[in-house]
DNA sequence: CAGAATGTTCAGAGATTTCTGAAGACTCAG
DNA sequence: CTGAGTCTTCAGAAATCTCTGAACATTCTG
């Protein structure tokens, strides 16, 4: 059981290089190793000893970005949480406005340039290839997501 | 003019969200916007207002990772540095030792949880998915490069 | 509607990351 | 081999990000 524990410490230390901040990682890391199927607030404050504050404010950040959701509590009145299904293929199509964003930028950058510069034709290449992955990260997700249904329904 | 450091300012700004630290975004956009083909480092240091030493880790930094190349200069004994060809595929393939490290922290979180229960049933999705992903994001950089050459030949 | 339990917000403490600048290492011409 | 010019390193300063915890808001029960 100590190694769960440290498996999940590794996870949280995994996420948090993708972008989330630290506690919001270690609550992830949590409901992905909890052994219920959905777990409370202050279920989450005391295992990971966090303050209310920043269990409430991770959950907050994992609600908006849809990795989780409020899970309606039958004889509690507490909130419940848990990982939503197809949780990672959102944390995929977050880094795709990343992607987005980088593909903006360069637009932008070429019409600051102006035409027939070395900057423009550095911007050109970078433009042309986020163009191209945000054309097709979303279809390899999608690629996916049949993958799977297929082979849960096979 | 101005448009054009307003854009290489939004530009590093984005850059930083990929994970680049805010000097070295900086850098990587003005080796971006540069009017010359490559750029000395006291010449970076001034256009940015860094410190010799800043300039001198981002440099470190962005070679290491193999986004910018060192450039023979004739006549001149200070190094110059420009973008790679490619470089925006190598940063993408940064990203995958992301994906990789994911697949492995599910991994291991199955050893740890045991069959059977709640939370390797999740991490065995979570598993699926990077494996997944770790194996068609080089496909896709790949099939990048091939319609970028095939357009510089046809 | 009152009271109690739970959830959220935010100012400030604390931790972490990042930058600076000076000291030292390296390189090359003479 | 010497010295000028250039580059790298690293301890500490500065800036930034993150967490805490108590005050406030909300929701439910009786």
């Amino acid at each position: 059981m100590a190694d769960l524990a440290h498996a999940a410490e590794r996870m949280a230390l995994t996420l948090s290089q993708n972008g989330l901040q630290k506690a919001t990682a270690r609550v992830l890391s949590a409901l992905l190793f909890a052994e219920d199927d959905s777990v409370t607030a202050p279920e989450l404050a005391e295992r990971l000893t966090l303050s209310s504050g920043s269990v409430s404010g991770a959950l907050k950040a994992l609600l908006t970005v849809g990795l989780i959701e409020r899970v309606p509590a039958p004889g509690s009145r507490r909130e419940h949480y848990r990982l939503r299904e197809g949780a990672w293929a959102v944390l995929m199509s977050t880094q795709n406005t990343v992607v987005q964003a980088m593909f903006e930028a360069a637009d932008e950058g070429i019409a600051a340039a102006g035409r027939d510069t070395l900057a423009a034709r550095r911007l050109a290449e970078m433009r042309d290839f986020y163009s191209f992955m945000f054309r097709e990260l979303p279809t390899l997700v999608d690629r996916w997501q049949a993958e799977r249904t297929r082979r849960a329904q096979g």
